[in-house]
DNA sequence: AAACTATATGTCGGTTGGCGACATATAGAA
DNA sequence: TTCTATATGTCGCCAACCGACATATAGTTT
C-alpha cells in the first residue's frame, strides 16, 4: 500500500529544505532552521510558522519521524528530533528527479510555436 | 525603478511553465494549456482556474504583456495572445538560476553533522 | 438540421501551505 | 540581574492552485 512518492509533488521550498536537512542526519526543528539559513547563505530564513507546522504534517503525512530525545543539556526548551522516514527520502529523491526534468525542459532550444 | 526579480521568486510549478512556454513566443491561453501538456507528456495538466487566475496575476505584476490579437477565423471564443516582457523574462531566468542552485546543493556530498 | 467535438475564455468556492507576530521557556554569559 | 542564543509552539492572514461550473463557436458527423 506504499503511497506514490509523487503524490507529494511539487514540494514548495521551505519543505524541500526541510527534507534535505534532515537527509543529512536526524536534527531537531531549531537546528533544521539554523542549516537551512547557513546553507542558503543566508537566503532562506524558515519563519516558524513554516517550519513547526511543515514538522507537523510531515509526521502526519510520515514523512518524517520522532527520534528518542538527546538528553544532553543545552538552553532553551527540550530538543526534538525527527529523521526522514523511507517514505520521505523517496519523497525528496523523486521531487530532485521533477526538478531536474524542469531544468532540461526550460534549457531546451526554443521549439517551433505550436500555435 | 525595475523590480527585482528575486521578489517574485520562488514561482510555483504552474506559473514557471506558464511563463517558459511564453518564453518560446506568443501564445493564447488555450495554447499555453496544450503546450505545457505536451511539453511534459501530459504530466502536467493546468486547470482552467489557475491558467487564466495565472494570466490576470502576471499582467497586473507585469510579467507579461498582452499582443494585438491574431485574427485569423478558428472555433471558439477570441483569442487572446501574450507575451512575456523584459521582466516576465528576467523573472523566468531568475528562477532557473535559482533552481539549478538547489539542485547543486542538493547533490552535494552529505555534510558533518553540524547539531 | 441536429448533435457532437475540439477549441476557447472565464468565475467561484474551497484547500493548502507559507508568513509574520506573538507567546513561552531555559542555560549561560555579561 | 539582565541579556542573548537557543528552543518550541499558536494564530490569523494571504497567495496561489484546484475542480466544477458556465458560456460560446467553428467544423465535422449523423
Amino acid at each position: 500500500m506504499a503511497l506514490d512518492p509523487q503524490d507529494f509533488l511539487p514540494l514548495r521550498e521551505p519543505t524541500f529544505f526541510i527534507l534535505l536537512s534532515l537527509a543529512n542526519g536526524r536534527k531537531h526543528g531549531y537546528a533544521i532552521l539554523k542549516e537551512v539559513e547557513s546553507l542558503s547563505n543566508g537566503k532562506i530564513v524558515l519563519s516558524n510558522g513554516t517550519l513547526y507546522g511543515a514538522l507537523t504534517r510531515l509526521m502526519e503525512q510520515g514523512l518524517i519521524e520522532r527520534l528518542p530525545d538527546d538528553e544532553t543539556p543545552a538552553p532553551g526548551l527540550p530538543r526534538k528530533a525527527y529523521c526522514l522516514s523511507q517514505n520521505g527520502s523517496a519523497v525528496l529523491d523523486a521531487e530532485i528527479s521533477r526538478l531536474e526534468n524542469m531544468l532540461s525542459r526550460a534549457r531546451l532550444p526554443v521549439a517551433e510555436e505550436t500555435q
